[in-house]
DNA sequence: ACATTCGGGACGGCCCGTTCCT
DNA sequence: AGGAACGGGCCGTCCCGAATGT
């Protein structure tokens, strides 16, 4: 029947429907069944590009952290003020999220709250993004310490940390409350905080 | 066999198998099975107390959520310099919390993580909980504000907002890294926030 | 609430119930919960009563002996001609068996095909049941024969025991073809052999 | 483990045991584990064959029509005298039932009797095997007639109907007193009774 | 005599992940 | 590259019966 064979776009159609059915149900709740049906192919074909439902999921996260990267770390890299920096991004980053991403929350969040506790090898990818997260907002307040923008005597390991955590814990409100508002809101405190670290 | 015919000790053996394995494995992941295995009871006793296994579910949230209670509002409620207060009960929390309670995060979050965008039921009393503990903090800042100890431009709502939203960010972090150094870190910033509230 | 107490009435409203249930599901089919439910009993009335749910079906299968031997023994037995008497015996049966009656078969041969297999306490009582209305058919045609009506060639307990073998395989064709036509057609028949057993 | 992969064995083999346990247990009496126990397999095996319970009764009672259908519907229509081979054909059901046979009675009355009430997929079906099999032997009656040696008065379609109505019924009275004398007998007399229809 | 509560146990449908085969 | 077959687990349901009340 279907005589297209294109391994390069039935890997990505899976992917992507795989992100949408993950970030929608969860690892542990995403069905294979339905991320095929999506896809109109059958079980055969994913099991051909990635041999367990795990390896799938663990490529599904690599596609996140990728997102990821390119909204936090490139900007932050070629910033002379790391505190408006952040900020923009944040503002940018409420601007772009639609109502369902609010409602599903950040999806590298939620794979991490589910699947750290039950899988070393998503656990040890998962740590290692959030540590460059916070290595990239280290590193940047660091240079805003170094060009004098930012407040020596901030532990920009420490502050980085926090605000990492803190923007996470305020998708994660936002999600349960299904509340921009919310979101906007505890975001607001957040960047009201960035101001204190500043020189 | 079971020559003890107990409700109460039943039903509470039940609950706190299934705490256990759903602190574990997360709802979805959570096997009813497992769960009975460890009680020695059997499928019959399960569905006479809990129809469902959403029905147990929701009971397993009811008991976490009257020990958050207990953690932060009650203290929160006689409190004279809520700052304090929330410093000193920041500090009780890291005592208490057992290595496998970072491991596994915090177990509200987690169903609220897990559950919010699956389940209205689940969602609307998890709303429910985050809205009482926020409501808790910020009117304990309000007492504070009037007691002249917290600045009166402080926006309690807000800020109670983000310090609900940042702890439990910094947990989940702490989660992911497996790491109660990250979490002393990031409660330690949180500590130094609250400072900035003051009058 | 129910404090109308009568054993007998709630032993015969529980029989009826009972009754109506089995006919309709089978008695493996039968579900105890809902032959309480038609009662508005509990389930502590029935076991009082009958001490397991077997006992209550063997206790509908008396109820249903009895009807039986009402309407086919008693009048074979003051009787001249058997052969006038069965054939009436037939057209009383096909007028007072309702559109439901014939939909859901004969509840003693029911009965019969489910259990006999699967329980030696039915299938005893089932066989001595069949066996006296074999028996009372068989009477009353060897006093047929002494009368001078019925062959004296007629082996009258093989004659009796097509005959009912031969009704109850009617009921059941028109069971299975939910066909009162199929019926009629097939103890006309029945009644037209019963002419070859004249004298 | 299972290093034979043969889809057709493998039905075939839930087929055949499906039709031991049914035609021992009845259809809501039979357990799909025991089913699968017998033959070796799993759950996963029969749901791809079988999607439900339903299903599967449904396949096995078109395996028990073929069988009747070739007992009985193939002899008759090469028949130059139905009634010398209606009487041959029932000697020889005779000689070939085992026992068991006798004791479990027909499996297709077996399902007739069960399942008409409780099903309209199987009723159908079910009387469709039967009207076939009425069909079968009226229309070879009928050829008899035109061949003269069956009497132009009989009713031919009456006549099938009772036919196949007394020896279900006899099959279902010897099942009950789990006795072979009986069948026989009650077999006698409608091979006795066929002898009426000669011309 | 009856209601209520409690619990053991089985069953069926579903689905998942995987391996074989085409 | 992908379709078909299969092993196995899990959940919700329900049923029946026993142990208590009243």
């Amino acid at each position: 029947m279907n005589q297209m064979r294109d391994p390069e776009k039935t890997k990505k159609a899976i992917l992507e429907s795989a992100l949408q059915e993950i970030h929608r149900k969860g690892f542990t709740g995403a069905s294979v069944n339905d991320i095929l049906k999506a896809t109109g192919l059958t079980r055969g074909a994913l099991y051909h590009h990635f041999p367990t439902k795990k390896d799938l999921g663990l490529a599904v996260m690599e596609m996140i952290s990728q997102d990821m990267a390119q909204m936090w770390l490139a900007p932050l890299e070629q910033c002379q003020d790391p505190i408006n920096c952040l900020q923009q991004i944040l503002r940018q980053a409420r601007q772009t999220l639609k109502e369902q991403d609010i409602i599903l929350g950040c999806p590298l969040n939620n794979l991490a709250q589910e699947m750290s506790p039950q899988d070393d090898d998503f656990r040890i990818r998962l740590a290692a993004m959030y540590n460059r997260w916070r290595q990239g907002v280290a590193q940047a307040l660091e240079r805003g310490q170094a060009a004098g923008v930012v407040d020596r005597a901030v532990e920009a390991y420490a502050a980085a940390t926090f605000f990492v955590a803190s923007l996470t814990g305020c998708r994660g409100l936002a999600k349960t409350a299904q509340s921009p508002e919310i979101l906007g809101l505890c975001a607001g405190t957040l960047a009201r905080w960035l101001e204190t670290l500043r020189a």
